[in-house]
DNA sequence: CCAAATCTAAACCGATTGGTTCAGATTACA
DNA sequence: TGTAATCTGAACCAATCGGTTTAGATTTGG
């Protein structure tokens, strides 16, 4: 029941509404049992107690409970997308370096945050705009803008002919769902196989050289 | 303030539980507010009160809250997917048909009722299993099981090249919604311009095409 | 026209919610 | 040490919720 709390005492601490010491108890309580129960299904008297915490304590930092999340939910969407989209060599084949990126992506869809975060985010995002912009940038629009930096340096060096290159970064993407994103969302899966994970992967890579690969320019 | 309830008095009465006369207001004010606020967000009095008809009666129809959803979404579902996939020439060249699918298929994406519907069902999924199925199975799975028919169909013409037909649909359909489908759900774009819907559509049928079409087979 | 089926309105229930308040304990800091 | 900041715990609030009950009105069909 210890939470993991390393290397984050200290770090970003900017213009916050912090005050003092139990801040990272109340966060990290918050995303315990709102991942666990949703945003509306989350109680404050619960994530209270999970972060050994009073609720007049809770209140002090954060002034409601759509605050509380929008924090959570922040910092949990930049840590994932960090530690997921660093170690790729950009300078091998296309066919590596997006297998190497759908590899990711699928990996966080079959997460249980990644699930859970789009569940809540999907769920809430009209009665709490905020939420959901907030989600799409530092979720789709970033793995979006990832995969396009890395497309045009491919286009550049002759491995890719694209014209559109934010649609075919959206277009990746969404392949990299097929077949498993909808059955796991819905319920159908309770986890994705390795064996599907890699027909899907195997799927969106073999069509994305077929369509932007250069052998297919021959044909033009 | 006519609700639009023309052919179904006496249709789907099989094994139900209805027995009075209100069954049809209940069902659409129900449709209404779910609509409107969501699975948890709807009030079981602002529905009774939207369909005109006392909170005992309506209880009197469905035994809670659930089940009354359950066939709200079941009968909506079933609707738009019987008058959306009918009228398709499946004699005409890929590219068109694939067009007119994909048309559809964006149309229902960018609809009211197909975005908060989808939003409802993701939503409750979890704490809901029996939704998330549901609306599973007469959503994307019945897409990909009538693109599949189709596909299966042209493979069998020599039009297509295809070896996993389910996974081609499966591709398609999330194509489909390439840039389009996460703007709506996360409310950053209110609704889809003709020239996004195009830029999609075309996008869509192009990399199918250069996938699984025969002109990519002279290279094999 | 009468009796059975259906519907109504409103009061009611127990539970839960997000959020507030406050007197007093604990901590940090100088 | 002393004082100011921080934290506690529990009581409290108003509101909302899904669901039930009941006594009586309305409709239906024979």
């Amino acid at each position: 029941m210890i939470a993991p709390m390393d290397a984050r005492r200290m770090d970003d601490r900017q213009g916050s509404i912090r005050k003092g010491r139990k801040f990272d108890q109340v966060l990290d309580g918050a995303r315990t049992i709102f991942l666990r129960d949703g945003f509306e299904g989350a109680s404050v008297d619960d994530i209270a107690r999970e972060a050994g915490v009073s609720k007049a304590t809770l209140y002090a930092y954060f002034p409601d409970k759509r605050l509380l999340f929008m924090e959570v939910a922040k910092g949990e969407c930049a840590r994932q997308a960090d530690e997921a989209l660093q170690v790729l060599d950009l300078t091998a084949p296309p066919e590596v370096v997006l297998r190497g990126a759908a590899e990711r992506i699928v990996a966080f869809l079959s997460s249980d945050f990644g699930q859970k975060m789009f569940r809540i985010c999907v769920a809430e995002s009209d009665r709490f705009p905020a939420l959901g912009q907030e989600f799409y940038q530092s979720g789709p629009l970033l793995v979006r803008e990832r995969l396009a930096d890395y497309l045009r340096l491919a286009v550049g060096r002759g491995e890719l002919a694209i014209d559109d290159i934010d649609l075919a970064a959206d277009q990746f993407a969404e392949l990299c769902k097929a077949d498993l994103h909808a059955r796991l969302i819905f319920g159908i899966a309770a986890e994705a196989t390795a064996r599907d994970a890699r027909r899907t992967i195997d799927g969106a890579v073999e069509m994305f050289m077929a369509r932007y690969g250069m052998a297919a320019r021959k044909l033009a």
